[in-house]
RNA sequence: GCGCCUCUAGCUCAAUGGCAGAGCAGUGGACUCUUAAUCCAUUGGUUCUGGGUUCGAAUCCCAGGGGGCGCACCA
């Protein structure tokens, strides 16, 4: 499109004729001394609050309580001496009520020059019309910031996803609900660190440029540091450095932060994306259970108001029990087979095979039951459930099941189908931790990219001895679609990542 | 990365091989209680880009670009 700065004067109309004019708006301003875009503006009321005051107010009545508030211009209805206007601004909307005689001839003619999109601070009492809307009986307009480019039409809104992710701004202005999601969204998040301080957890920040990206199973992104001449990655988990403050003996921690991981993006998958990662001290898994239930259910009453959530068409209350079942239980259910790592890797790469797992030649026992897993059980899970007992060879950091060596002491939490959450006792003997790390070396040579390698620097922590600590995992963004009820995960973030225009 | 779908005015959408249109927004006019105000008039197009087929292409074909969905990878 071509919307730079035209230098003729475009006639008609089109946005390029659009922008001249407003642009010329703000012109005259200024050639008459008024300032198109002042550096303040004091409000006494957001728009709610009015609403919230004197909401109640009958019909038809004027009142003499004053009021300065401020929005965007949405809506214009000219009746000739008598504008209604309705202003936004994040959390509400309001009418103002500008009558010719109220606010005087001058006044009134520099009125009729604003546009939709215009952002106004305006002073005035509060009244009913008599239709009953509530509205701002407007003594005084003041234009705060001149919108050069017109508003998406305030009904039918943006529908390009393209444009409503690329210009969020936009989509922000004229889409209450892209507001509410991401209002969802923080009220999370905020809950999250409530009742994390409430358990006594610490919050830290850690690397992002690791030299060596470590902490789960997945190609990181390069960057390179011109001084100190090398490459490094972008983190693609927390965890490694957290467990490294519990050997310092922070022994509550958490981070909230964004991991990234070179990868497709999909309806669930975006390449940036932010994980809470907490670790306590002298915990195990099954606390860490009790834990993501409890900041969830936590979360969703004080983001929503309540625990009584919609997944795919089924009313969920999150406060009801959480099922606790272990893979190997769930894929025996779903296929009639009973299955185990310690099985012969044929019977696996049979079953896999029947239910039409692709099967790598490098996958181990562990690989492939979790493939089934997914391939059979995960699509059926809705309701919150645990997934545990996840095998010990796709877990390199977490402790064997202290009753089968073959098992992670490990769950995942799924919600609709969706992994929400990762947790397990961590792994903390040292030469345990080394031998597993070897192994993962040994499969990263061997091609596969998402293993990890042999972290020197943390060997050497646990040698300090770490105490005996459980971690979690939380993938923030799936969790607010899951509270927000939305379905793509670029509606959680408010600039997913996007091939450039053009 | 592969497959399918999609892209038309600032926004939302029509036009299915035969004159590129509508609603909203904009512009001009009327209106002092509107609620997506209403009424009259009216401007506005690189139909994503580049090729091709055809008397004629928004429409059919090829290539490219953006996006969506599915697969793969993954949380």
């Amino acid at each position: 499109m071509n919307d730079g700065p035209g230098t003729d004067e475009p006639t008609g109309s089109g946005l390029a004729a659009e922008r001249a004019r407003r642009t010329a708006h703000v012109e005259d301003l200024r050639g008459d001394g008024a300032e198109p875009y002042p550096y303040r503006f004091d409000r006494t009321h957001t728009l709610n609050d009015v609403r919230r005051q004197w909401g109640d107010v009958d019909s038809g009545t004027e009142t003499d309580d004053e009021v300065t508030v401020a929005g965007r211009i949405l809506l214009w209805r000219d009746t000739g001496k008598l504008i209604f206007v309705t202003v936004g601004d994040r959390r509400g909307e309001l009418q103002l009520f500008i009558s010719k005689a109220v606010i005087g001839d001058e006044a009134f003619v520099a009125a009729k020059r604003l546009d939709l999109g215009d952002l106004i601070g305006v002073h005035g009492t509060v009244m009913t019309t008599r239709a009953g809307e509530l509205s701002v009986r407007t003594d005084r307009i003041d234009l705060l910031a001149k919108a050069l480019r017109p508003l998406p039409d305030k009904w039918k809104g943006l529908t390009d996803t393209d444009t409503r992710f690329r210009q969020r701004y936009t989509d922000l202005i004229v889409n209450a609900e892209a507001r509410r999601t991401f209002e969802i969204r923080h009220e999370m998040v905020a809950s999250f660190r409530r009742t994390l301080a409430g358990l006594d957890f610490v919050e830290v920040e850690t690397p992002v440029l690791h030299v060596n990206a470590g902490g789960a199973l997945a190609r990181p992104f390069v960057t390179h540091h011109n001084t100190l001449d090398m490459d490094l990655h972008l983190r693609i988990a927390i965890e490694l450095h957290l467990k490294r403050l519990i050997v310092g003996g922070l022994e509550r921690v958490y981070e909230i932060g964004r991991v990234f991981r070179n990868e497709g993006t999909s309806p669930r998958h975006n390449p940036e994306f932010s994980i809470l990662e907490l670790y306590q001290a002298y915990g195990d898994h099954t606390e860490m259970m009790d834990i993501t239930q409890r900041l969830i259910v936590t979360a969703a009453q004080e983001a929503l108001g309540t625990t009584q959530i919609d997944i795919s068409g089924e009313g969920v209350d999150l406060a009801d029990e959480w099922p606790r079942r272990r893979m190997i239980d769930l894929v025996a259910e779903a296929t009639g087979v009973e299955v185990h790592p310690s099985q012969p890797l044929d019977v696996l790469r049979e079953l896999a095979g029947r239910h039409g797992v692709a099967v790598q030649p490098a996958s181990s026992t562990g690989k492939l039951i979790e493939e089934i897993f997914e391939a059979t059980a995960e699509s059926s899970i809705k309701r919150p459930t645990f997934v545990t007992g996840h095998p010990l060879d796709i877990s390199p950091l977490a402790r064997a099941d202290r009753d089968d060596p073959a098992l992670a002491e490990r769950f995942e939490l799924f919600v609709d189908a969706r992994e929400i959450a990762n947790g397990y006792s961590e792994l903390n003997d040292p030469v345990e931790q080394r031998t597993r790390f070897e192994a993962e070396q040994r499969l990263r040579d061997a091609g596969d990219a998402d293993r990890g390698t042999i972290d020197e620097d943390y060997l050497r922590a646990l040698e300090f001895g770490m105490p005996p600590t459980g971690g979690l995992g939380v993938g923030i963004d799936r969790l607010a679609m899951l509270l927000a009820g939305v379905d793509t995960i670029k509606e959680v973030i408010l600039f997913p990542t996007l091939r450039p225009e053009q």
